[in-house]
RNA sequence: GGCCCCUUCGUCUAGCGGCCUAGGAUGCCACCCUUUCAAGGUGGAGACACGGGUUCGAGUCCCGUAGGGGCUACCA
């Protein structure tokens, strides 16, 4: 596939295990993935735990679980391993020391003994840290240390001329190197920044392509000198476009809860999305069809076909609003086309979680009449939830549910009690057969199809909004469809 | 504030100087179909942020302005 490089292609998705998988993370994730798969290259997964106060316990557990979902696999990484391991910073700290003080050998980096107090003053004083331990001498740095003061590592940036970096998808960018700080490589703890950490590992890691949010583009020149004084040769660099809220305004966040126009909430939580009724497959569809788009027009692809023409210098460099409208037609899309058997092992475990026994016969024979009337596996409850309850435990809905529009009690019992004998004649008790028959039941009678077959589907159903009336009374099955009328019947004298 | 990135219908996008009286999708509206809800069909409204250049010709290249986003931590 590549004709152009000879080193394989290797991309990673480095997280912090700060909770759970946020969606815009995950999308980074997944345009690394698919370069990767495009190339036929590797993908890595490596955990940037260098924060200790920020990592979350279970972290891991949830980001497998995400990539699981959604289909993307990993090559390397924490629990499957790989050559370069160990895949989690934390377990790395003694590579990290051995470069920073390499650093510092070569005079690229230095050690700086500022406190907190004093970098807070030189904060409040207008500025970022003054380099003030730049250029102290060696000697002086020891006997510091030797009185056991604290010191960061800081790398030296030049403090003139210009950094430029190449971006694939933004060609090259030009930063002034003087608006550039000496940044923290090694913290006092002993542990590396994110600075130091990442192109360490990168490098031993192999890692060919970087990929990463935007929000990098600002330290882009600082990584770049950093490489070229560890004598490195550099990957290729990639900054993807985050995703925005709803609204536009904002990085897309997972503190505030956000809302779409209709005033639903929003998924950007991974395990939202499952929560939510939406197919792995419709989620994949959705984020790969933002910043990047498939070609020929096609809103509807499957994972596989985006793999074959995805390529990074495609992704278009603007951030997006979350179009996240469009993910509940794309869903319905695939609920659609999906194969009955394949929805129905969906399905089931939405019913069982809402309660129900779930019979797989009826599902399969119910699950056709669903499929073009599900956004999310979950709206199966509100419509076809009562297939499955108890029917012996069936109660007649309450009159206004049972009287359709432009009717009385009167005229509800009197277009029920005329469709009993007429479905008792009936030799089958198919859809088709009922619907001919109760039309022209209707016409003799004088009252609109819809005023009987909504009528028929309220005692039926005990819904106003269900399944096409004659294919539920089909499964339903004789004995029962007309039990409920009856019951809807007694229900409606009671009432009266 | 400084620095960096970005800018086509409400939204996601196509467009990489003439094929653009700007295409698709979603959402919205209307009509058709119709037993509810959907689905489906047909049609409609809807965008090149603005101003300068460059060029025979600019949505496409350059500059500026405006707007949006990000960075500016011993967080990533």
């Amino acid at each position: 596939m590549s004709n152009r490089s000879e080193i394989p292609v290797r991309t990673r998705y480095a997280p912090s295990p700060t909770g759970p998988q946020h969606i815009g993370g995950i999308r980074s994730a997944l345009f690394g993935w698919l370069f990767a798969r495009h190339h036929g290259g590797q993908f890595i997964l490596r955990i940037e735990d260098t924060d200790q106060k920020r990592s979350v316990p279970g972290s891991l557990e949830r980001i497998l679980e995400s990539f699981e979902w959604l289909g993307m696999d990993i090559d390397e990484g924490p629990q499957v391993g790989g050559d370069y391991g160990p895949y989690i910073q934390s377990e790395r700290l003694e590579l990290y020391q051995t470069w920073a003080k390499r650093l510092v050998e070569q005079g690229t980096a230095y050690k700086c003994f500022a406190t907190t107090e004093d970098l807070a003053e030189m904060r409040a004083s207008g500025g970022g840290y003054d380099r003030r331990y730049r250029d102290i001498s060696a000697e002086q740095a020891d006997r510091l240390e030797a009185q056991g003061k604290p010191y960061v590592i800081r790398f030296k940036m030049p403090l003139s001329g210009q950094t430029t970096g190449v971006d694939m998808i933004r060609g090259e960018v030009v930063f002034e190197n003087a608006q550039l700080q000496d940044a923290v490589l090694l913290k006092s703890d002993g542990f590396p920044t994110y600075h130091l950490a990442h192109i360490v590992d990168d490098y031993h890691m192999k890692i060919s392509h970087v990929t990463r949010a935007v929000e990098w583009l600002p330290s882009f020149p600082l990584h770049i000198q950093i490489w070229e004084a560890l004598g490195w040769e550099k990957p290729q660099f990639t900054h993807l476009p985050v995703l925005l809220n709803p609204n536009g305004k904002g990085k897309l966040s997972k503190r505030k809860q956000q809302f779409a126009a209709d005033g639903k909430s929003v998924p950007v939580l991974a395990h939202e999305f499952i929560a939510a009724g939406y197919l792995p497959e419709a989620v994949m569809n959705f984020l790969t069809n933002i910043g990047w788009n498939f070609g020929d027009n096609r809103e509807v692809f499957t994972t596989q076909e985006a793999i074959e023409r995805f390529q990074l210098e495609d992704v278009n460099p603007a951030n997006s609003a979350y179009p996240i409208a469009k993910l509940d037609w794309l869903n319905s899309q695939y609920i659609q086309d999906a194969a009955v058997d394949d929805l129905a092992r969906r399905l089931k475990p939405v019913l069982e979680a809402a309660g129900y026994a779930v019979d797989d016969d009826l599902l399969r024979r119910v699950v056709p009449l669903l499929q073009v009337r599900l956004k999310t596996l979950n709206d199966v409850v509100a419509m076809a939830g009562f297939f499955f309850a108890d029917w012996q435990a069936f109660e007649a809905p309450p009159s206004e549910v049972l009287i359709q529009r432009k009717m009385d009690s009167a005229a509800a019992a009197t277009v029920l009690s005329g469709a009993i004998p007429v479905l008792q004649r009936l030799d089958d008790f198919g859809s088709e057969t009922q619907h001919s028959v109760m039309a022209a039941y209707a016409k003799d009678i004088g009252y609109k199809n819809g005023q009987v077959f909504g009528s028929l589907r309220a005692a039926v159903t005990g819904q106003r909004v269900s399944p096409p009336t004659f294919e539920t009374m089909e499964i339903l099955g004789r004995t029962e469809s007309i039990r409920r009328i009856e019951l809807a019947l007694q229900a409606l004298k009671e009432r009266a």
